[in-house]
RNA sequence: UACCUCGUGGUGUAAUGGUAACACAGGAGAUUUUGAUUCUCUCGUUCAAGGUUCGAGUCCUUGCGAGGUAACCA
């Protein structure tokens, strides 16, 4: 694929490790990496990191290359179809492709029985008959070492009679295990003899009641990366403990078609969000956010709901890089990234989030005109619109100021504005409730500032503004997303025992009614807009219907002026 | 008071023993009928101490700091 050899301006250390591979025929030059998810839950932004290595490997290795979706399903109790095809799904809205390549470790079920056998047989793994409780006790601690349990020396013969009895279904769960005969007094607590097969009366999502004995993810996984001749298992710095573990069972086990090896890499952590699964489960079930896919979530399902792009999750994972060190990357990088995709696609609109009504009073009664507007300027391909103007308007509360801070140059009482593409207005009076809230503004508007005419001898108008006619505008529902949480390490600052959950943002919904210009009565859900001056909107996929779209504020814009 | 891994501007990363750089964020300005975009400029960096070397962010030693690890979870 790379006929050029104009070298990769930097690459991290995973890739630079892989080249080396590839330049030294290990494997025949081949590439073949998976991603590896459990399902049970839906995936986020970490996944996102993980799939954008694993496929962005294949897609950068050319034709020797392949990756691999492996769904991790050795836990049936925490298992489920809903969650299979949701990471079928968001893996390929970001824009990856299997092809063949789909598989479950639960396919290699009898398999990995056989070589658990095999392992038996080679006097490397015996059946415990301990309590849960035992184990552990006799796991020993970090400082000290542990001890051996009383069945470690069970004879080859009577391991294979109980592990197939325990295949057989004769024992409860608890009752026994099957363990690697590693050593016992090993740093590494995950080479204490580890458990690889325990006993699970559970119904599996795809193998049914097959089964009642189930593997571990530390054995299944480096004998299924085999199995499927994986070249290299990535996988995030948690599992670098379990990497002897890894090795030990390529190397012990026989028969292998793969080599494959394990390297690891930080984590994603982003700034006033979570990445736990476990924690995202907990907000959705205790409805503290609207489901998966509630758009302030760092699902995948949820930023595609806020409105994020794939194009714009796959440049953040760029930028983010690939390390081993475990850092904390700014929602902002994360914003920024959708911005750059969307300032260049999405169509623009006049919306105005909290209408004040302005009257032209010399402006025409009954009198409709139509302003022509760019679509997108910066993509001259996408056209031109045409919106109506009539005498009375709205524009946003934000854009007039009775008592202006230094620096507004939006509407003032007695100061010009330029309604943007029509022409220059001028606050004659406010007219207030009983309350002194504002109702409307009475305005007169000067005919010669029109747009494309060049007045001579008038001081330049600072200010422009957007605004939509009163009788044309549609009422929508706009639902105006925040950061989810007020702090930037939920995690952190909620501590061990903690609950983040004090650190929702209460403010992280609004939910608003709005009057945007007539034209997006057709958008279709699913579309990106830009309200100008405002911040991108997404019609959301769910809600919106033909004609009655609702919006989603996926990020504001860059706003440059700072109240003083 | 074990073992493993990691320490580069505020943040994220690059520099593969040879001039410490890029992006984001921040600041200033220009352009702009979006206070957006775009464009300029700017701010600011190798955890510490020794050692090896003509030369160290990079290699070695020690210290300090951070993260991870004791499921029949993944």
């Amino acid at each position: 694929m790379s006929d050029t050899p104009s070298a990769p301006a930097s690459q991290d250390f995973i890739r630079e490790m892989i080249a080396t591979d590839v330049a030294d025929q290990r494997n025949d030059g081949w590439v073949i990496t998976r991603f590896p998810p459990e399902p049970n839950g839906y995936l986020h932004l970490g996944h996102a990191k993980s799939i954008c290595l694993n496929f962005g490997l294949s897609e950068e290795n050319g034709p020797k290359a392949r990756c691999h979706l492996r769904f991790d399903d050795t836990n049936p109790t925490k298992e489920e179809v809903e969650y299979v095809d949701s990471i079928m799904e968001d893996v390929k809205w970001l824009g990856f492709d299997w092809g063949d390549h789909l598989f479950y470790a639960s396919d290699y079920f009898e398999k990995l029985y056989g070589f658990a056998v095999s392992l038996i047989k080679k006097g490397l793994a015996y059946v415990d008959d301990q309590t849960h409780e035992q184990m552990r006790a006799t796991r020993g601690t970090l400082t000290s070492p542990g001890t051996a349990s009383p069945y470690r020396d069970r004879s080859v013969e009577e391991n294979l009679d109980l592990f197939a009895r325990m295949r057989a279904g004769e024992f409860k769960e608890g009752e026994r295990v099957l363990r690697a005969r590693i050593d016992m007094a090993s740093p590494n607590m995950n080479m204490r003899d580890p458990a690889i097969y325990r006993i699970l009366h559970a119904h599996h999502h795809r193998t049914g009641d097959a089964w009642c004995i189930y593997p571990m993810y530390d054995y299944a996984h480096p004998l299924s990366d085999a199995l499927e001749s994986i070249t290299h298992s990535l996988c995030t710095l948690e599992f670098e403990h379990h990497r002897p573990l890894y090795e030990w069972l390529i190397a012990n086990v026989d028969g292998l078609p793969g080599q494959p090896y394990q390297r690891e890499f930080a984590r994603l952590n982003l700034t006033y969000t979570l990445m736990s699964k476990r924690k995202l489960l907990k907000l959705v079930k205790e409805g503290l956010v609207n489901g998966w896919d509630d758009p302030r979530m760092p699902t995948i399902s949820g930023i595609r709901r806020r409105g994020y792009t794939p194009e714009a999750i796959r440049s953040f994972c760029k930028i983010i890089g690939l390390t081993k060190y475990p850092s904390l990357t700014e929602l902002g990088l994360l914003e920024h990234s959708v911005r750059e995709d969307l300032n260049k696609h999405a169509q623009r609109v006049y919306a105005v989030l909290r209408p004040i009504k302005v009257v032209l009073s010399n402006y025409p009664e009954g009198q409709v005109e139509h302003v022509e507007l760019v679509n997108n300027p910066e993509n001259e391909a996408d056209g031109k619109r045409l919106v109506p103007l009539s005498r009375e308007l709205y524009i946003d509360a934000d854009d007039f100021m009775e008592t202006p801070s230094v620096g507004f140059h939006r509407m003032v009482l007695g100061g010009e504005v330029r309604l943007k593409y029509a022409f220059c207005i001028i606050c004659q009076e406010v007219i207030k409730d009983a309350d002194g809230n504002i109702t409307e503004l009475r305005c007169t508007y000067d005919d010669a500032t029109r747009h494309g005419a060049k007045p001579v001898g008038r001081p330049k108008v600072k200010g422009t503004i957007h605004w939509v006619s009163a009788a044309h505008a549609l009422d929508v529902e706009v639902r105006l997303y925040d950061k989810l949480f007020t702090v930037e390490q939920p995690d952190e600052q909620a501590g061990e025992e903690g609950d983040f959950t004090q650190f929702l943002n209460q403010e992280s919904l609004q939910i608003i009614s709005a009057k945007i210009e007539p034209s997006v009565a057709t958008a279709k859900p699913g579309s990106h807009f830009q309200f100008e001056r405002v911040g991108y909107f997404f019609t959301d996929p769910k809600d919106s219907q033909l004609g009655k779209p609702v919006f989603n504020r996926t990020v504001q814009l860059k706003d440059g002026f700072v109240k003083k």
